[in-house]
DNA sequence: TTGGAAAATTAACGATGTTAAGTATTTTTA
DNA sequence: TAAAAATACTTAACATCGTTAATTTTCCAA
C-alpha cells in the first residue's frame, strides 16, 4: 500500500520544514522570535496547518531541544579517544563551554526554558532521556577519575552535580547577560574571545584544584 | 511648600502598591502571570496608570530584582561572625541555595530573566551594581581563603567564578525543572528536601576536593 | 469661580497562542 | 465514472498581552 506510505513521508516532510523554519527563526532572530505566525509564513502555510503536525508551540520547542543535544553529541564525538579521564573531563568541559557560547539559542531551549519540560511532564514514559545520557557519560568519567585517583572518592552523583552545576552555571550567567558587566573589559559579549578565556581559566582553577593526582605536570 | 511633598509621597507610595502588587503576583502566581492589567486590578487602577509610575514592564522587573537583591543580603547577615574564610564560604554557598530554592521567583528575575539587564543597558551609568557588590564579597571571601592556605593560589577572579558558577548552576538547574527527573526520588519538587540534600552534599565535595589545607577535621 | 496643570481613564493597535467552523482537495467506494 | 467519505488546509474569531494616543476627570492656584 504505496500510498499511505507516500502520505506520511509527506507528512513527515512538512514537519521537517516546521522544525527547519522555527530553527531558523530562533538560531538567527533570537528565541522571541519564534511565533506560530513566522513559522507558519517561512514554509507558505496558514498558522493554523501548523497546529495539524504538532500539538502545539511547546512541541516544537521540545523537538528543538532535542535537536539541540544532537549536535551537542556531534561535538562530544572528540571525547572517545582521549585515555587520560582528567583530561577528557576537562575536554567535556571545554566543550560544553564552548557548545553553549557557540549556541546561545539552542543552549537556553536544552537548559533555561521551560517549554520542553512541560512537554515531557504530559508524557506516559515522562523521563528527561537526553538529560539523562548527557549526566551518564559525566557520572562515567567522574568515577573513573575517582578509581585512578585524580578525584577525591566520593559520591559519584554529587561530584557529577558539582561538575556540572559549574559549567552550566558559567554557560548561562553568560548567555543571560549577567557577566558582560562584570567581566574585565567592559565591551565583553556572547562569543567573545574575553568571557570564553574566563570561563576556561575557571574551569581550570577548577579541576586543577580539585586534582588529588599529586602535582601533575 | 508642603503641597508638592505631600503629592510627591503619594507617587512614592503608588509605586510602592505597584510593587507589591508585582510581588504578590509573581510570588503567589509564578512569573508569567505578572501582567500590567493584573497589576492594575490589584492596586484597582487602569492598567495604563501604571505607565505613569515604570516606565515599562522592564522596569517593574528591575525593581522587583532590585528586592530580590535586598532580601538575599538579609539572609547573609548571618555571615559577618564566621571567622574560619572556608566555613564562610561554605555557608554563603548554603546560603545561596537556600535563597534560591525558597524563593525561585526572586532568583528567577535577578539571575535569569532578561528584563532587568535590558532595563540596565539603557541607563546612563549602566553597571550592575548589585551583581558586583555580591561577587565582591565571595572574591573577598576567596582572597582570604588562599591568603590562609584554604585554597590552592590563584586567579581570584577564576576561582570565585568557578564557586558562583557552581552553586547557580545547580540552583538555576533546579528552578527550571532540570532536576526533577534526575534526582533518585521521582517526585522531587522545589523545596523538596532530597534535592537540597544533594546540593548541599555537592557543594560539600567541592569545597572538601578543593581544599589544600592538609586533611582538615 | 475659573483656568490650567496633573492624574487617571477609555479606546485602540498590533502582537501573541489557540480553537471552531468552513472550504478545498484527494482518496475510496459503488 | 460519479457520489461519498476522509483528509488537508484556510478563514475567522477569541482571549490575552504590552503599549500609545486621545480624552476625561480631578485638583490646586489666581
Amino acid at each position: 500500500m504505496g500510498i499511505t506510505e507516500r502520505k506520511e513521508k509527506q507528512k513527515l516532510e512538512i514537519k521537517k520544514m516546521i522544525l527547519d523554519a522555527s530553527m531558523k527563526l530562533f538560531v538567527e532572530e533570537g528565541f522571541e522570535h519564534v511565533t506560530m505566525r513566522k513559522i507558519a509564513d517561512l514554509i507558505e502555510y496558514s498558522p493554523t496547518t501548523v497546529y495539524l503536525y504538532f500539538k502545539d508551540k511547546n512541541e516544537i520547542l521540545y523537538n528543538l531541544h532535542e535537536l539541540g543535544f544532537q549536535k551537542m553529541g556531534e561535538k562530544n564525538q572528540n571525547l572517545a579517544e582521549i585515555e587520560n579521564p582528567l583530561t577528557r573531563l576537562f575536554k567535556m568541559g571545554e566543550n560544553y563551554i564552548e557548545f553553549g557560547l557557540e549556541n546561545p539559542e539552542f543552549y537556553d531551549v536544552m537548559f533555561i526554558q521551560h517549554a520542553p519540560m512541560q512537554v515531557l511532564e504530559q508524557m506516559e514514559n515522562c523521563d528527561w532521556k537526553h538529560g539523562e545520557i548527557a549526566l551518564n557519560t559525566l557520572k562515567q568519567t567522574v568515577e573513573e577519575c575517582m578509581q585512578q585517583g585524580f578525584l577525591k572518592k566520593g559520591n559519584i552523583d554529587a561530584a557529577s552535580m558539582s561538575i556540572w552545576g559549574m559549567v552550566h552555571g558559567l554557560v548561562s550567567l553568560a548567555i543571560r547577560q549577567r557577566l558582560d558587566k562584570l567581566c574585565p573589559p567592559a565591551n565583553n559579549f556572547i562569543g567573545n574571545a574575553n568571557l570564553k578565556t574566563m570561563m576556561r581559566q575557571s574551569l581550570n582553577w577548577f579541576l586543577n584544584s580539585v586534582d588529588q593526582s599529586g602535582k601533575k605536570k
